[in-house]
DNA sequence: ATGGCAATCTTAGATTGA
């Protein structure tokens, strides 16, 4: 089975292509961020008429995680309290994150035969001096420590964080010009000591295929056409999913524009694109500590 | 070159994104 996430960056905008990629590419469950609505706007019906079961979370036209399935989702989580919030004031329907700020839809989580999948949207810090850019680096270290104590209570979980990360962990992962290391958000130290904390517990399940491949191009500059990208989104496995993956792949020709039919809206491109892990569902739950049991050689 | 592109709501200029 294939699983995958992808920053649609307004799934109203967004919905026909994506239900488009979801049936071309046979993906099976994905995780959406950028979904920019509330629960009530997310265009569900087209993805319920094509096949999908929709989970979303959702408080008003910014940021926005969801998960769109085939198989049941069970154990929604709707963010995480030990997360930090951001902003002035709560909605009515936004409860306050670990801070008191107004918790953001940012963090949601699903369980899928077995797998335990979150779908995540870490801030992007806006610039290196501005608050966000702190809230972005404790928002990550929340996010770790919750990691490191669901795999602690049960090493053998075959869990998956997918989503737009808003970080390029290495250098060949930041193609665009603009982004200097010591002057721009996504390259610091800190944000790369953030990301690599995770890596403790859980790895890439993509690198192993795609060596070098980026998932993002910013819309002004043309920078697409001069593949000024960055690798920004992931699908960090633990050991219990990672040993199930058998493959994966960057959906980088999502990022092309695309002709309008005749008498049709133009179907404008998110600026990121999917990013797709395969699964073979037989394999999930093992875990290299199982190399343990005896063995026999060369016989 | 502090622009440029896209989506949203406070509809026409501000805000956010990365």
């Amino acid at each position: 089975m294939r699983i995958a996430t992808w920053n649609v960056a307004s799934i109203r905008a967004r919905a026909a292509l994506v239900v488009d990629f979801l049936l071309r590419e046979d993906i099976d469950v994905l995780a959406l961020q950028e979904t920019k609505c509330r629960p009530e706007q997310f265009p569900t019906a087209i993805f319920e008429a094509a096949g999908y079961q929709v989970v979303n979370h959702g408080f008003h036209a910014f940021n926005g995680v969801a998960f769109v399935s085939r198989h049941d989702m069970t154990d929604v989580t709707f963010g995480l309290p030990s997360l930090p919030g951001f902003g002035e004031q709560c909605l009515p329907t936004q409860p306050p994150g670990a801070n008191g700020l107004p918790q953001e839809a940012r963090a949601l989580g699903v369980t899928v035969n077995g797998m335990r999948l979150w779908s995540l949207y870490v801030p992007n810090g806006r610039d290196l001096a501005h608050e966000h850019y702190a809230y972005k680096l404790r928002w990550l270290q929340a996010l770790q420590q919750e990691v490191a104590g669901w795999l602690e209570a049960e090493p053998q979980l075959p869990l998956a964080l997918l989503g737009d990360w808003n970080v390029a962990p290495l250098p060949s992962d930041m193609g665009d010009p603009d982004f200097v290391e010591g002057r721009s958000t996504h390259v610091s130290r800190p944000e790369r000591q953030a990301f690599a904390a995770f890596e403790s517990y859980l790895s890439d399940v993509v690198r192993p295929y795609v060596p070098h491949g980026y998932t993002f191009w910013e819309y002004r500059g043309g920078k697409y056409q001069a593949d000024q990208g960055m690798r920004i989104d992931f699908i960090l496995g633990s050991e219990g999913f990672s040993s199930a993956v058998t493959g994966a792949f960057i959906a980088a020709d999502e990022r092309r524009e695309r002709q309008a039919a005749p008498g049709q809206k133009a179907l404008k491109p998110s600026d990121h694109v999917p990013v797709v892990c395969e699964i073979a569902p037989e394999l999930l739950g093992q875990s290299w500590e199982d190399e343990d049991d005896p063995m026999i050689w060369g016989l």
